[in-house]
DNA sequence: GATTTTACGTA
DNA sequence: CGTACGTAAAATCT
């Protein structure tokens, strides 16, 4: 059935999307079915009358199949077969008609029909002019259908369409008012640079700078003091610098002036002011870094500046040419930097996330401490393990050749077999004949994949037993692995760095993916490689302990540090309000060291499981308790907990059964998540971090939540405790890692005690949930290096 | 050569 | 159907 396009004639917005389903192919009406509701439901959202509104589609017969690409003639979908173009004429005629302010174009085919232009996630949220209907007025969004499959887009797209309410007041196309100055003269710049800080009116600057690998060099360096004014200078082109020395001398003069003397901008400071600091000794006063506040406000949403800019500004799309023309880039990367940070300024007022902002901003100088300082290894130890590893990879990879009677090891570029899944799933599961195993699900709907990782191997060790491959295979690809982290390069001083990431390193800059990949940031920092130092396996949040052991203090010094004792679980107990769990933890943190044996959650947890005495609970029943009480808070299935305990899967029905018996608030305190979320799909920690869940609702999306709580305050508690260390000791003390929920320090041999003390102080912090107060408690390990640390005793 | 998938390490 | 994180290499696509 023919749909076509219906709504009053005097409409402001055109709403144009894609091609008929089902519903709306029997109705003969656009968007009356499921994606038409989800469009009631945005546009509400939107304060925007769907009544008051044109509504049509690109299509006006359904394609076979749903598929748009049958109204085309090539899989890219830009030669529209002639029954398409009779269409696309139609919908030129009734906006040449009808002249609505805006077009709305939702997704891609709309977008594509009115602009010529494919990836809507790049477009959506910037204002277009239309290449069908010149002198129309186009905002592209996701499809209605789309923010139904992909829920996190929906706050995307509920912005878009405010901002097309926003323009359907008036027809005019918003001229570009930016003032972009690239790629100036040195006089230029610096007359810049010094009406800057002549003239007080101005009180902040945004900059971006331009690097060049290896190393980090800045090529671009570029100022904005407006939202729509910007300019660069470039420093090096064709590996050459642009000035002689003293020009270059006078120029970071009077760039560091205007750094020092303004309130300064920028995105991702953890890079930018890191490479001032690195190459340049330059320090800026530093006011805002939007990579922070967009975390504070959106910890779910990605944080680039094209995002950010199609949210908060009303500019065009300038990322598109990004290989084109660097100059004009970093100037449009500048200005908006300076206009998006105007816009947070009031937003994290607005929506009282302005702790979480300055508390994530205290934490940039310990990080940049950490980035550019490094960790230093011991060149032979390093080579001692690394010959460790090749040894077990090499014994237990001539026994697989002589069992298997194959080539382990491709004589050509000396890869192992062991690594490739294709071969490897050939020699376990056709040649071998052995039952074939997959791998765990998120959902019982998601497809069976057939899988060789550790546990299915250990699966076949069970299922077959007797064979000596399975335990030589895991011996073999572990020790691969192994290799991995300790065969690394390190700079000349023998150091290795990491970048630690406030916000995570996830920010989705590839246009095209900008909508898949799953933005958690729950406030953890996470740990990645360094651009600027590039040395080591990049993440040391991730390195197994064998592999720590060539981390060693210099002589004079030992390795001390500070861990939050069962971090989450105790956050877990407060949370739920379980009262003789608290009581438990209570009673160990003021016991004196020598009794804190006797205050085990462990042995707790078996004893009301099993309903014996503290006394009488068996190893076996408390490494029950313990992997139950861990598996268990964040609602782990039936399954896992029978595959960790070794167990058949009722009994692993079972004992989450007796567990849930034994400790009834745990599943209330689901529920209250579950409520929570069901108002707003806020959550809020006892430290004050919000976190939407824009998932789609479901398990997943709870369990997800579970996790965010604890996950967050363990997280929230040690930064506070990193940056209070830093700021009191850091003079005296060498912080060296952070690892989610411990401290790690270089602390003089003869101050073992002072050190741990100063550490205590600042980690054993107290925080009021559900009006307890609550205080973790830390312990101590010390040692000659991060591989070979032992409890430190106390009296 | 670029992108996606698989596996694996930590808290 | 634990969560979170980042990296490397193989597999796959263009």
């Amino acid at each position: 059935m023919i749909v076509d396009t219906i709504g009053p004639s005097t409409a402001k917005i055109f709403l144009v999307g894609e091609a008929p389903g089902k519903d709306e192919d029997i109705s003969g009406k656009p968007f009356c079915g499921y994606a038409g509701r989800t469009l009631n439901w945005l546009l509400g959202q939107a304060g925007i009358n769907r009544n008051e509104c044109l509504i049509g589609n690109v299509a006006r017969e359904r394609p076979l199949s749903n598929k748009i690409s049958f109204w085309f003639q090539d899989k890219e979908c830009t030669v529209p077969k002639p029954k398409m173009s009779e269409w696309i004429k139609k919908l030129q005629t009734e906006i040449d008609f009808y002249k609505p302010n805006v077009v709305v174009a939702l997704g891609a085919t709309a977008l594509w029909t009115l602009t010529g232009e494919k990836y809507i996630s790049k477009h959506r949220g910037y204002v277009m002019e239309s290449t069908l209907c010149p002198g129309t007025k186009v905002l592209p969004t996701y499809h209605p259908q789309n923010v139904n499959y992909e829920w996190r887009n929906f706050f995307s797209t509920v912005m878009d369409l405010r901002k097309a309410k926003y323009h359907s007041e008036f027809p005019e196309i918003p001229e570009d008012r930016r003032h972009l100055y690239p790629n100036v003269s040195l006089k230029e710049f610096l007359m810049y640079c010094q009406e800057l800080i002549s003239d007080n009116t101005f009180e902040k600057v945004a900059l971006d700078i331009e690097t060049l690998q290896p190393g980090c060099h800045i090529n671009i360096i570029g100022l904005s003091h407006l939202k729509d004014y910007a300019m660069n200078i470039a420093l090096i082109k064709n590996k050459s610098a642009c000035f002689s020395e003293n020009e270059e001398h006078e120029l970071w003069y009077w760039i560091d002036q205007v750094l020092r003397a303004k309130k300064v901008i920028m995105h991702n400071a953890s890079f930018d002011a890191n490479v001032l600091l690195f190459h340049h000794h330059i320090l800026p006063n530093l006011y805002m870094d939007t990579l922070i506040a967009a975390h504070a406000l959106w910890p779910e949403l990605p944080r680039d500046l094209g995002y950010l800019a199609s949210l908060c500004l009303d500019i065009p799309v300038w990322k598109t040419k990004s290989g084109q023309d660097l100059y004009l880039y970093n100037a449009g990367d500048c200005a908006a930097t300076f206009g998006i940070a105007e816009f947070f300024e009031k937003e994290m007022v607005k929506q009282k996330v302005d702790a979480t902002y300055r508390f994530e901003m205290s934490q940039l100088p310990v990080a940049s401490m950490l980035q550019l300082n490094g960790v230093n290894v011991d060149k032979g130890i390093q080579k001692q393990l690394k010959s460790e590893a090749t040894v077990v990879i090499e014994k237990t990879g001539d026994d697989l050749s002589k069992l298997l009677k194959i080539q382990i090891y491709d004589k050509v570029t000396g890869k192992s077999v062991m690594r490739s899944t294709k071969k490897l799933q050939k020699i376990l599961y056709i040649d071998l004949g052995l039952p074939v195993q997959y791998k765990r699900r998120k959902s019982a709907s998601d497809p069976r994949k057939i899988t060789t990782d550790k546990e299915a191997i250990a699966r076949l060790a069970i299922l077959v037993p007797n064979n000596p491959i399975f335990n030589l295979i895991l011996e073999h690809r572990k020790n691969l692995s192994l290799r991995k982290f300790i065969d690394i390069e390190t700079s000349l001083e023998s150091k290795v760095y990491t970048s630690y990431n406030i916000t995570g390193k996830k920010d989705n800059k590839d246009e095209k993916k900008v909508d898949e990949e799953g933005r958690k940031s729950f406030g953890r920092w996470s740990s990645s490689k360094s651009i600027i130092l590039p040395f080591g396996s990049g993440n040391l949040q991730n390195i197994p302990p064998i592999a720590r052991k060539m981390y060693r203090a210099p002589g004079g010094f030992e390795w001390v540090a500070g861990d939050l004792v069962q971090a989450e679980a105790v956050v877990v107990a407060y949370l739920t309000g379980d009262q003789t769990l608290i009581k438990l933890y209570e009673d160990r943190l003021n016991a004196p060291f020598s009794e804190k044996g006797k205050y085990d959650v462990h042995n707790y947890t078996a004893s009301m499981m099993y309903k014996v005495k503290l006394d009488d609970v068996t190893p076996e029943q408390r490494k029950v308790g313990k992997t139950l009480r861990h598996a268990l808070a964040y609602d782990a299935g039936p399954a896992v907990v029978a595959a960790r305990l070794g167990v058949s899967l009722s009994e692993g029905k079972h004992l989450k059964e007796i567990f849930h018996q034994a400790n009834p608030r745990l599943l209330l305190w689901y529920k209250e998540i579950q409520d929570k979320l069901g108002n707003d799909r806020t959550l809020i920690t006892p430290i004050g971090r919000k976190h939407r869940f824009l998932d789609r609702w479901s398990d997943d999306l709870w369990r997800s939540a579970y996790a965010f709580l604890p996950q967050s305050t363990v997280g929230d508690i040690l930064n506070e405790a990193l940056v209070e260390l830093y700021n009191l000791c850091g003079d005296i003390l060498d912080i060296k890692l952070q690892l989610h929920d411990a401290i790690y320090v270089w602390s003089p041999l003869e101050h073992r005690e002072e050190t741990i003390s100063y550490m205590r102080s600042c980690m054993q912090r107290k925080v009021e949930i559900n009006n307890r107060v609550m205080e973790i408690e830390a312990d101590f390990k010390a040692g000659p290096s991060w591989g070979e640390m032992e409890d430190v005793k106390e009296a």
